[in-house]
RNA sequence: GGCCCGUUGGUGAAGUGGCUUAACACACAUGCCUUUCACGCAUGCAUUCACGAGUUCGAAUCUCGUACGGGUCACCA
């Protein structure tokens, strides 16, 4: 049997949308499952589009995830190059095969007559298609045209008659009828290839096997078949994938939240969280089981699970996901993904690198990802506390000043500031003050840190330090 | 507007004609635990699968229609 070859195509813009990494980890894991390969190949035929650095982003964001790429602009392999503007002559050439099979012709239609055209489709509220004057020139006015230096386009001959049908790997047969099919431009007037057509010249000549890409291109897989009938080649097996929405029911964009893969991370959101929820957006297995390493999803990655209906980016899950990975990070690692936000957020200049440490660890179950250890310390840095309603509803209930009292003195008496020696300050209020659970911990916490929620409370009172506690139970 | 695709709770989803009085997970609510909160644990949360017809002894599962949502109709990818 043929190895198994997936390709990751994406345009280097510079920016990847979560569905656009979540279709590059069911390329790989399509790849991988059946121990084939997967290739990065860089479409870049929009010249107006480019983005430099674009390739290195590309190839950061999948190495963070995880995904190890065979072959592509940095790993080189046999079909290379695998950058589109490298491959300029290819296309030309098989361009022009095509011309000479009788399955595409020379079109020197000028951008106003298609202007003109579009125009009066839309007046008649039809859809706009070529209609095909350029079709039936003769060899010797195609010849003239050239030679006087017109523009020109290559565009493929479409079947005016019957059905095209196909079999997609999740959506089943999809059929559509040839005469809405366009007579699609194969070859711009720039000499660039378009996407459809540079793509199953790549596809092809690349061996790729399995196609996966959005479902927008369900519609026009037919003419992509019908160029590589037109060749006579293998078609690869179809496997489109629904949408990824905000979670506002909307595609997502740049626009609406953070859709993109960098802005999770820098948020201090962990890769391997990452890939887990979104292989979980539209996939899912026959199993209960939501936590998955790589290699789990090797195993058991098949694409006949993947669903046809478009899913909601959730946050809130992949917070949950992502604070499980949290929980088994070691410190130092912890460190990396919530001490630069510290940093950036706060004045760190007289903590010591202990007590940083201190901070971080006893926030690890309580955050979801880096940066939400912004918010939830901010009481170890701002000088007042405000208290909400539902604190001040609290401090409001009997004997509670007593308490506070009681408390003061306990701390005020400690002369080795350890954790062991605060928790028996609180002990010994519990006993002089006579009362306990609660009653006993939540007016200290209300009182020293402002919230009703947080780590150990020896914990939060070490780390704050005397003077802090004895100030805020004034 | 034509064509294509989709529609199970707030979200991700399981489910492919009877074992489903619809799994599981997130979120939410309540309780237990920890002499506090959180963590953890437990329980609750769709009389119903967009709606309407049909096929069938039996339908979320098959068929048709309607509604809604999305996609597509570029010298963009």
């Amino acid at each position: 049997m043929e190895k198994v070859r997936t390709r990751f195509a994406p345009s280097p813009t510079g920016y990847m949308h979560v569905g656009n990494l979540r279709t590059a980890i069911f390329e790989y894991l399509i790849a991988k499952h059946n121990d084939g390969d997967f290739v990065l190949r860089i479409e870049d035929t929009d010249q107006t589009r480019k983005v430099d650095g674009a390739i290195d982003f590309i190839y950061d964001t999948l190495s963070l995830c995880n995904i190890k790429i065979d072959e592509g602009p940095n790993n080189k392999g046999k079909y290379g190059p695998y950058i589109q503007s490298e491959r300029l002559p290819l296309y030309k050439k098989y361009a022009e095969e095509l011309v000479e099979k009788g399955c595409a012709y020379y079109c020197f239609c000028t951008e106003e007559r298609l202007e003109k055209l579009r125009k009066e489709a839309e007046e008649k509220k039809i859809a706009f298609l070529y209609d095909g004057h350029c079709k039936n020139l003769t060899k010797e006015e195609i010849d003239e045209k050239i030679k006087n230096g017109e523009k020109y386009v290559i565009r493929q001959k479409m079947p005016k008659e019957g059905v095209s049908e196909y079999t997609d790997l999740v959506y089943g047969k999809i059929s559509v009828e040839n005469k809405l099919l366009e007579d699609q431009i194969l070859l711009k007037s720039d000499g660039y290839p378009t996407y459809n057509f540079a793509n199953v010249i790549d596809d092809h000549l690349m061996n790729i096997t399995h196609v996966i890409r959005g479902n927008e291109y369900i519609m026009s897989t037919p003419k992509y078949n019908l160029l590589y009938d037109a060749f006579g080649w293998d078609k690869p097996t179809y496997i489109h994938v629904s949408m990824v929405l905000g979670e506002d029911g909307q595609k997502l964009s740049k626009r609406n939240g953070d859709a993109s893969f960098m802005d999770l991370y820098n948020d201090g959101y962990l890769p391997e969280a990452i890939v887990n929820y979104l292989v979980m957006l539209g996939w899912s297995p026959d199993t209960n089981e939501e936590i998955f390493s790589m290699e789990k999803l090797i195993k058991l990655f098949d694409p006949k699970r993947i669903s046809k209906s478009p899913s909601v980016f959730d946050i809130k899950k992949l917070n949950w996901i992502n604070a499980h990975y949290i929980k088994k990070l070691d410190l130092d690692d912890l460190l990396k993904i919530t001490v630069p936000h510290l940093k950036e957020a706060y004045n760190l200049e007289d903590k010591s690198e202990e007590w940083i440490k201190e901070l971080v660890s006893i926030y690890q179950d309580h955050i979801s990802y880096g940066k939400e250890i912004v918010e939830v310390t901010d009481l170890f840095f701002k000088d007042k506390i405000k208290l909400n309603d539902e604190c001040k509803e609290f401090m409001e209930a009997d004997g509670i000043g007593n308490t506070i009292d009681v408390f003061y003195k306990e701390i005020e008496n400690i002369n080795e500031w350890t954790v062991e020696n605060i928790n028996n300050a609180i002990m010994n209020t519990k006993e002089k003050a006579g009362v306990k659970g609660k009653m006993l911990y939540m007016p200290i916490r209300i009182k020293v840190s402002g919230q009703m929620h947080g780590p150990e409370l020896p914990d939060t009172i070490h780390l704050l330090g005397k003077d802090v506690v004895l100030n805020r139970l004034k």
